[in-house]
DNA sequence: TCAAAAGTGTTCGTAGTACACCCATGT
DNA sequence: ACATGGGTGTACTACGAACACTTTTGA
């Protein structure tokens, strides 16, 4: 057996033919229907071409990091400011596409609720899909569970509510997000122990029929903290 | 501004002359010191012509997986059988490595302590690394934090841990790869409740200077599980 | 004054930490 | 028997879930 090289060689027999394409699951919580709660809505394009709808991505240039490249292939979308965006996984399945072989390297993006503007793509309930292109809905499905993990334990949800908001709206987000009722007064207790939320001190308007004026919160950071670090095995002292 | 296409295009301008390499970070714990505490280890090679470190790794080939790859390089160092294998992260940076656009798709790997085969590479203490090539030394950095992370809240020292042993060894491969001290009595408490180790019924033999034999226990799964899904924020009942 | 929504407080269960104490073995 | 390590039991604490109750508004 020849010696087992590291990476460094630079030019070895198998030159990579392959392809590295971005693609970002974006997700945003919308109002589908005015008379129920609101659901979580993934990003998505139709391919030139054809009936499939995909996931916004494209292809890296020299000079950027994949991450760069994942901002700008969304932002060209004109569907407002994402507020996080994070590396998802590599789906490197030879036959993922039919025609060459490429591997997708995969990004989580999130985007506020008072973020209202439509591009070119068009928002779906993730609970509600069409037909996707090659594994673009398995990637929908890592995305949502990663969602869905984080925001146990870290602050992402800076990144899906408004800039100020009422409990009771932060819980319908949660609920989306995860998929299940959400409690919102413990909620704000775990959110206030933990130091992600704090009150604004101000009070927001009182709904369509009567009741109380809700406090305004936000969040007190707008990057992704780890805000229950150890669960368990906590070092000592 | 041209339409903007999603992925499926498969022929654009752009095509990728990036290079995409493999790169993994494979730990063990390990006696060096017969005297002390066994401590985290890392497997490195030397790069050709060089007097630096680098982590094991190459290029992909056309019909194999990413993480096939992985395996493949990492077999071809005889140094054991992998228990664990996972995506840890892509690193982008256009310069990275100098010489040519060289994207990495980075892993964890995790060999267990009866594993003694050494191939070859070696073996470093993560506490103790020489210098490294490239940005590897981040990516064994976070391959640490990974692996400290799931160690919490999965049951991924199975891959660590040797097929029977006592809990005052488990003991020790934790400390080993979090870094600080782990109470092994409520250690076997914490993994009991959860159905991670189960007690094989057998015993030890008793160590160097007298004292009770210790019950030998072994992983349930031999596949990664979450055991600690939800810390906060459950769905009701 | 009544309904609706927000906020407060209380109880309960459970999981994890710390640590004291008991058990089994070799010398 | 005694030192050495392994194992069991027992507080104590903290966090989160569930839910009742109070407060503040609009109609």
């Amino acid at each position: 057996m020849p010696t087992p090289l590291p990476s460094s060689s630079s030019t070895d027999g198998v030159s990579s033919d392959v392809r590295v394409e971005v693609l970002t699951a974006v997700f945003q919580v919308r109002v589908v229907d005015p008379a129920s709660a609101p659901v979580l809505c993934v990003l998505l394009a139709r391919a030139e071409a054809s009936d499939e709808w995909s996931l916004p991505g494209g292809d890296v240039t020299p000079d950027e990091t994949l991450e760069t490249s994942a901002r700008r292939l969304v932002a060209a979308l004109d569907i407002g400011t994402i507020a996080h965006l994070e590396q998802l996984a590599v789906f490197s399945a030879p036959d993922r596409v039919p025609d060459a072989r490429t591997i997708a390297s995969t990004y989580l993006g999130l985007i506020p609720t008072d973020e209202s503007a439509t591009g070119t793509a068009t928002w779906h309930p993730v609970d509600d899909l069409p037909e996707l292109a090659f594994d673009h809905r398995q990637i929908v499905v890592a995305a949502r569970h990663r969602l869905a993990a984080k925001l146990s334990y870290t602050n992402i949800a800076f990144a899906l509510a408004p800039a100020r908001f009422p409990m009771s709206e932060l819980s319908e987000i949660y609920c989306a997000a995860l998929g299940y009722p959400v409690d919102t007064t413990n909620l704000l207790r775990i959110l206030s122990r933990r130091a992600v939320v704090v009150a604004t001190g101000t009070v927001g308007k009182t709904g369509r029929s009567g009741g109380r004026p809700p406090a305004l919160y936000q969040f007190a950071d707008s990057r992704l903290r780890v805000t229950d670090e150890f669960a368990t095995l906590r070092p000592p002292m």
